[in-house]
DNA sequence: ATGAAAGCGCTAACAT
DNA sequence: ATGTTAGCGCTTTCAT
């Protein structure tokens, strides 16, 4: 077995001590009346069977009697044992455990990808352990649990800062899935086609005959960013239509789409297109301000719950969160997940009030170049 | 040792069952790549100590000298050994690992604490598994790791659906804690003052010129929804208010909020005092639509990010996010908790334009009753 | 202060 | 199909 480890974890030892002085310790010391919980060996001698085949009837496919097994289950039931998943966990080193890490809940599209996703694993019975890193700080000290608690699995989302060696260190060993951040060919990644998306919205701001079209980007670097962007103008020449400009505050909030709308209003599109609903909420908000919100047409990315407020009524491009969930429980439970590394999920145009307006040049409503 | 469980939880082998069908268990079985992490007996073999000798560097305050404790800690750092956590949960039966027991993600006020919750745990070693729990189905199923991973302490965050039997059998001999969830004296609880809330509130309306209130509830049989009805009417009758009507369609949501207002707005009040900041927003979509945002004030409770955007700039009741991952934190690591169970923390006023404009009534600014 | 030894509650290989 | 046995990697007496 090889011992060297080539990553330096200038962690370990460190935190390990910060952790336990600061008194966590005691957390459970006191509570002596907590009686421990049945162990499967008291139920064993209860029964009078052997402890293996009280482990082997909560083992599904093992080779035990019916009758056996369900007189075992059956006490069990009665005296309220419940097998110790620590202690199994020990000898199979595995643990069921999927290690979450995100980075900002600010986004109102991540609480919704989340939910369901907690969800969807728990359906499968995996246990969701929760990471949320604080760009900042060291990183790696943030994420020791997910190789001291010897999680089974990382599920990455959003544009979680981590550089590729902090990647690797803390996917060493176990699956790996990014969830919306592309740009790492050797980890499985589920996404949204965001290609599809960016074209089928520049198609609809077409259909709705606008010509002059302005961009308000997230984060220009990230592959995400790059993807929409380069699907938007790629389209945009497709069709004959005029980029009127582009702006970036390489963040995604709604303050920046503000200022970004603000920014290209000058220059006069018929629409702008925003790279995610939080950034089109800031922009709808600041075009109404500016009076031009009956004038310029807007669209985002996600649909958002406040993107089908009728305050905002934004036409975006839905992000199939389901799919999303149910692609990457698939990929963490299959057996062999097969090649595939890039899993981009066809998402769902929603047409609502902000395209609806009647476009400023009133353009023929021409239909669509081949 | 009392064997005898009081519960019956219909859970256990059923469940256990279930997910290990699923295919749960291959999930870590191919990969055998997948070189062991390092054990403390390799490193204590590898420098010529004992393997307690090793177990101790790393357990502060046992008695080891400093030398060796260094010299141990120093080349666990070279050959990349971090404590298996696993290991250590079995013999000292403690996991650091908190349980978080959410149900609903949809109010946009629970991402933050749910950031910074996390945060704050792990800022202190604590880990955090995620329960997302659907109330329909069986929650006890749903919350069996709780019991089956030794979670050292439960966190439930909201108007989850627990009913007194379940929440004792999740919490059956660990640290409970309730956030923002009153009616359980016998649990340690932290939350916003609701009480101070509604009545600043109430006061900033009387002192901004209204009399004529108008209250859209979220849930009214919640302690919370209680807790705020009841300061918020008080208030009003010492100040000698007129409350022109209730209601509420039992959720906290933007549609409920819509929906109430346009309740409330024939009996002509000059404000609504909304019991939440979501259910504000969209009372204030549904006053501007109705043509009536000027005439009637708006507040909300919570102050939400979306209550800052221009477009609504909602006056609220800042729930103390903070304070509140504070509270809870401490309560979570300290030895003694002491007797007080309910900590209602102080929040903030947050003053901003739904307050803002000309009361109908133009009502004198009298100066607030004694 | 250090080392040796006995488990923690379970799984899995090995018997029968 | 069932029982017996040997660990999983650590903490914790108990010696020294």
């Amino acid at each position: 077995m090889c011992l060297c480890n080539w990553f330096s974890p200038c962690v370990s030892a460190n935190y390990w001590n910060i952790a336990a002085a600061r008194g966590i310790g005691k957390l459970r010391k006191q509570n002596p009346k907590a009686s421990k919980p049945v162990t499967s060996r008291q139920l064993a001698a209860l029964i009078g069977v052997s402890q293996s085949a009280v482990s082997r009837a909560f083992t599904p496919g093992s080779s035990i009697a019916a009758p056996l097994r369900d007189r075992i289950l059956q006490s069990a039931r009665e005296i309220g044992y419940q097998p110790n998943a620590i202690a199994s966990m020990l000898t199979t080193r595995r643990t069921n455990i999927v290690g979450l890490v995100v980075s900002d809940m600010s986004n109102p599209f991540y609480p919704a990808l989340l939910e369901q996703l907690t969800q969807g694993l728990q359906r499968v019975g995996l246990q969701t352990l929760m990471f949320n890193i604080t760009p900042g700080a060291n990183i790696e000290e943030q994420l020791v649990a997910i190789r001291t608690y010897n999680v089974d699995a990382v599920v990455i989302i959003s544009a979680t800062v981590l550089n590729d060696r902090t990647l690797a260190w803390a996917t060493e060993g176990r699956r790996a899935l990014l969830l919306n951040r592309l740009g790492h060919d050797d980890i499985m990644t589920v996404c949204c086609d965001n290609t599809a998306g960016a074209r089928c919205l520049v198609d609809h701001l077409y259909e709705t005959g606008r010509r002059r079209i302005g961009y308000v980007a997230g984060l220009t670097k990230s592959a995400i960013g790059m993807t929409r962007y380069s699907a938007f103008t790629s389209r945009l020449a497709e069709l004959g239509m005029r980029l009127t400009g582009t702006t970036s505050q390489e963040i995604y909030s709604y303050d920046a789409g503000w200022a970004g709308a603000l920014e290209l209003i000058p220059q006069k599109p018929d629409a702008i297109f925003f790279a995610s609903d939080i950034l089109a909420l800031g922009g709808l908000d600041a075009m109404k301000q500016a009076g031009v919100a009956r004038e310029i047409a807007a669209v985002g990315f996600d649909d958002i719950p406040m993107s089908g407020w009728p305050g905002y009524s934004l036409t975006t491009y839905r992000q199939p969160i389901e799919k999303i969930v149910d692609k990457t429980v698939e990929l963490l439970t299959v057996a062999e997940p097969g090649p595939t590394r890039l899993h981009a999920l066809p998402g769902e145009l929603v047409v609502r009030a902000s395209t609806a307006i009647e476009p400023r040049s009133a353009a023929a409503l021409l239909p669509l170049a081949p």
